[in-house]
DNA sequence: CCTCTCATGTAAGACGTTACATGATTCA
DNA sequence: TGAATCATGTAACGTCTTACATGAGAGG
């Protein structure tokens, strides 16, 4: 069990996740993280790319040079699993010691502020962000749709994703509330 | 509006905010940091410390040594906030950009792939999670009581942070049900 | 012709984490 | 005596973000 451990997210694990599925280039991996995971990551190919090359040292993955006949731009490389790679995987899956769960959100960080600054100027900046979240939500949900057919866990993960973006945008809509019900100290 | 930029937590700007209460010295910012924004951040020595330092030369704070007479350890660097530091933390307040919500959780990014593994490790893996949510709940809930009489905005941040707690609890739960009622692929 | 998308990658810097180092006092 | 708490700090390492660099084809 030695050698498993990771506090991040793990790219490295997320992407031999996918690879599981099917073979990939680092960009369609950039866009999968980006349009599956987004209430819990910001991928860059500056992540990828490194990561990619890594792991293909250490022998959990092999490429192939695939050239797109009349399509755009370079030759794609295709990524596959090793034998090797699956059961780091597995370890990984099993055994790796989770860490926190941690909002990040710079947002909630002014937030807590607000109380030193002006009120009017707090509800404009949280009414800014209640259009952000809506916006957000829309898009999960329709992402939702689209996935529908897959697996239980993903289904799952993206209903989560949902939810939180739900409970953000009441929480914030009731607390405009209290805020301008609010006496000025 | 320029140089107001920062699209992490910002320990700088926290520490500024903090220090519109009180005059503070490093450990207790960390205990505080710990305490109310647990569900943001896991905060360090490693952070604040180099923080302070880089903050001081910036003249956004200044420092004086305070020896506790009678008190264990090495006397205490107590900081105060500037007025330069009071205009830049303004700035941030009104108008920094804020990046996006994220949810970082390493328990969570492999929850989705649970279904490349064994049903009943990933049932032991989910109970182990509920436990640790529950524990973080109650922490949270006692930590709201104590905080009651503070301002509007800490009490609203403090109740998200045991609605989030909530939120994932019920989800994990429900989602245990789920998998245990499906059919193995 | 210009911009967008697809596709590769590197480099510099910012941010975060862990481990180390020191030392006094309190409490079991 | 040994562990925990209070209090300071540094160094090394990992991770993440931003910007840069290249280039082809598609569509307006």
């Amino acid at each position: 069990m030695k050698g498993v451990k990771d506090k991040a997210m793990s790219i490295k694990y997320t992407i031999l996740g996918l690879l599981h599925y099917r073979d990939l280039h680092g960009y369609r991996i950039k866009d999968i993280i980006e349009q599956n995971f987004n209430h819990m990551w910001t991928i860059n190919f500056g992540q990828i790319y490194p990561n990619l090359k890594k792991m293909l040292a250490e022998q959990l993955i092999t490429v192939r040079e695939v050239v797109q006949v009349g399509e755009k731009g370079p030759p794609r490389k295709l990524y596959s699993i090793t034998e090797k790679g699956r059961r780091e995987f597995n370890q990984w899956l099993s055994f790796s010691p989770d860490g926190k769960t941690l909002l990040r959100d710079p947002f909630l960080m002014r937030f807590v502020f607000f109380g030193f600054g002006d009120k009017k100027r707090a509800v404009e900046i949280i009414d800014e962000r209640v259009r952000l979240y809506r916006e957000q939500l829309k898009k999960r949900e329709m992402n939702l749709e689209r996935w529908k057919d897959n697996d239980i866990y993903v289904n799952l993960m993206a209903e989560f994703g949902i939810k939180m973006n739900k409970l953000l945008l009441e929480w914030l809509e009731e607390s405009r509330q209290k805020i301008l019900e609010s006496e000025e100290p």
